[in-house]
DNA sequence: CAGTGTAAGCTTATGGCGTAAGCCTAGACG
DNA sequence: CGTCTAGGCTTACGCCATAAGCTTACACTG
């Protein structure tokens, strides 16, 4: 046969694992379906990569690496709002990858991110300790709205009738009033619900909290 | 023998899972584990439960029942904050069960108090709609926050050197000097830096933004 | 009390998983 | 031409969830 053979690479395992998880997520992730993917035995993959949770860590990581970068001369909050925008955007197109925080080494990706979005921050002259703050809950309510949303999609794909069903009981709204409103704007929205973004809603909410304490501290 | 065995029984299976966890995260429970646990083999287990997610579900659903219900009576600022902090609370404790929230079905601990927290908002004079994404802001927040020091411990347990190691070399303090800064805040808190509680910071700022926006609805 | 139905155990087996250990072979280099 | 070695391959181990079918012991009926 003429052909040599394409020499797997790092690169290319990462890729063909990051391709499996936007198709059927983590768990249809595994070294032997990669290494099917590529046309080689599970094995060979340890040639290229340390083992399973090298492989993960490296996919999340190049999910960090997707998130855009601000946009240089604008005003923080304009800034952050941006990062927050790509970052929700990114991980909704990676659905897997959320859930897969936990426990994850931060790659290059993710430093380069951290970093910016603190550099957003110390430039527009926040103190390190607000700084140190301020991160912390951006960070969170950006991976928290994003998992909810996930977890909601993940559940309305599967059961949707079902679902319904529930909530339409008369019992279960006895039990269950608020709930049960709830569930049902989820399944019928009314007009002009969903023209309201709640995530730039809660978003702006924090910005404009944080820009209080920037002020508060330039005493 | 005299003793006739204690019957299996949902509660018990799920009891033990529960406890595995606690000890070994998520990854620890295993129906075999379980069954070990209870002198009994894996597949006796299904006589009781449907299958593991089942028992996954019913552990989350679980921790969900252990947040506490507001004092009646308070302003709902007071009571969301309560509900916010108890749950903040409880995942700390269980620190295994927010990175079980994608795809579980919600059960009644999580229905009562998704109920709750809803109830605050509607009984405040919020409208559906500000309600409907009210709630995701703050369930967001709390379970974002949450999963983030969880995040960070998992890590700082394992590679404490490795990670400061790290951080203190030259050239990554070049190439990533706002990660660094702030790595090294976590390393070595300056004082007075824990005095501020952030969860609780980002939390009022969403709450006031709230408060801004029920004002707004009440002209 | 004998007889029977059934709930709740047990056994066995299948197919998937990560990965340790060791083998084999094609191409590179002396 | 001979040797080395990187990068494949094979085999094997111990986990995992769970399908299918067997067995035991109690509860109730006649």
């Amino acid at each position: 046969m003429a052909q040599t053979r394409t020499p797997l690479t790092r690169e290319r395992v990462l890729r063909t694992a990051l391709t499996l998880a936007d198709e059927g997520g983590a768990e249809a992730v595994s070294m032997r379906k990669i290494a099917d993917e590529l046309g080689v035995k599970a094995m060979s993959l340890y040639n290229h990569v340390a083992n399973k949770d090298d492989v993960l860590d490296g996919i999340v990581d190049s999910t960090y690496a997707e998130i855009a970068a601000p946009t240089p001369g604008t005003d923080w909050q304009a800034q952050v709002r941006e990062i927050a925008i790509s970052a929700h955007d990114v991980f909704l197109r990676h659905h897997w990858a959320p859930g897969l925080q936990m426990g994850v080494k931060p790659g290059p990706g993710r430093l380069r991110y951290g970093d910016r979005l603190l550099g957003c921050f110390r430039e527009a002259g926040f103190s390190k300790q607000l700084t140190y703050h301020a991160y912390h809950i951006i960070e969170s309510y950006i991976l928290g709205y994003t998992s909810m949303v996930l977890a909601y999609r993940a559940v309305d794909m599967d059961q949707f009738e079902d679902v319904l069903a529930r909530f339409t009981r008369g019992d279960f709204a006895k039990e269950y009033p608020y709930f049960t409103e709830h569930a049902l704007q989820h399944m019928e929205p009314e007009p002009g619900q969903e023209d309201v973004n709640a995530y730039e809603l809660g978003l702006d909410m924090i910005l404009e909290g944080l820009e209080g304490e920037r002020r508060a501290e330039a005493t």
